[in-house]
DNA sequence: GTCTATAGCGCGATAGAC
DNA sequence: GTCTATCGCGCTATAGAC
């Protein structure tokens, strides 16, 4: 099998198994197991799990945020744009048996103990999407939809803060709808 | 030593790790190293990981709560009340080097390794927090003084998740500021 | 109640054949 | 690139002396 099919295997049972479990609950023979392949070769691809979780996090933040980045450069009004947003959100946490989290909100939990650069990405991760809700906000309260007072930076962290830890809350509960309806009475309170 | 002072140090240590570096990184030789006794002493005390974890949710359950209920039981006005609750979290998270969370907040990504009793025990103090918040926010809403449409148990859910995942970004980014800066704006977005 | 000693396992990681 | 085999460590937990 290809190089680059074989590392995205062991990538993607990496991720559902951290969105799950957590990383420090995650190892080689689990993955192993999952891929089909022995502890060894996942170490041939990525010779540490500190550098494993550095490709996880790079890659998942490239991901969603470029998820992130169509829903903000596309046409519809910011109010649309935010539900979009959030929608990102519940959608990980209805996939299968609504136990998937955000993965970096996961790490989050267990920043004390990544590597510096696993950490450094993560704290990217936050920041880029905070940046980006702040913009949908600024958006918003230009067109005369969204009102609120203060820094629209502030707000995005507001935000981005109440759905990773939404998500883990719910999770515990096991309701996606309580997650749903946090989501629609943050829009409530944007738009008041 | 007193039984009780043992258990209750162990406790004090055990805590001090979860909240810190997480429950799947936290071990019995470094309860032991903090507290200077033996790993086989710690297991005459709590037999079992498992145990352990269940103690220590339930501890820290019935204090956070009890200052909690002080709070919403004294005669100040609900906006104060309110401040102070988010008070609580930021005094945690301004606690020696900031890398403290709420340890609830901390075992809910790592709610899958959890005991069933002690997931329990974490949704208990979820959903307790939550009935006490939407407490303070009804007080509030017939005084006049907080302006919101929808459910008041909603709008505890979103506070309470704001809080506990605020402290997680908050704390990758070593800001307490943009933490309370935040707890600062959701104060206005309820009152606005 | 605390100790020493140890069992038994899973972990991350490496060596070397194919 | 994947494999078998293995190392060395830290973990939870237990047995039994004091």
């Amino acid at each position: 099998m290809k190089t680059r099919d074989t590392k995205n295997n062991i990538l993607d049972a990496a991720q559902e198994y951290v969105q799950r479990w957590g990383a420090n609950a995650m190892s080689y023979q689990h993955i192993s197991e999952a891929v089909g392949i022995r502890k060894a070769s996942i170490h041939h691809h990525f010779p540490t799990k500190e550098k494993l979780l550095e490709a996880l996090i790079d890659r998942y933040s490239d991901y969603f945020l470029g998820l992130v980045d169509a829903i903000v450069a596309s046409p519809v009004d910011p109010k649309t744009k935010l539900r979009q947003y959030t929608a990102l959100f519940e959608a990980t946490l209805s996939q299968g048996k609504q136990d998937k989290a955000c993965m970096c909100g996961m790490l989050g939990a267990e920043l004390a103990t990544l590597g510096s650069s696993a950490a450094e990405g993560l704290r990217r991760f936050y920041r880029e999407n905070a940046k980006r809700l702040a913009k949908i906000l600024d958006e918003g309260r230009q067109a005369n939809k969204f009102h609120f007072e203060g820094s629209s930076k502030v707000t995005a962290q507001l935000i981005f803060s109440l759905l990773e830890g939404g998500m883990l809350i719910a999770r515990a509960e096991g309701s996606v709808r309580q997650f749903q309806d946090m989501n629609r009475q943050m829009l409530k309170l944007i738009q008041a």
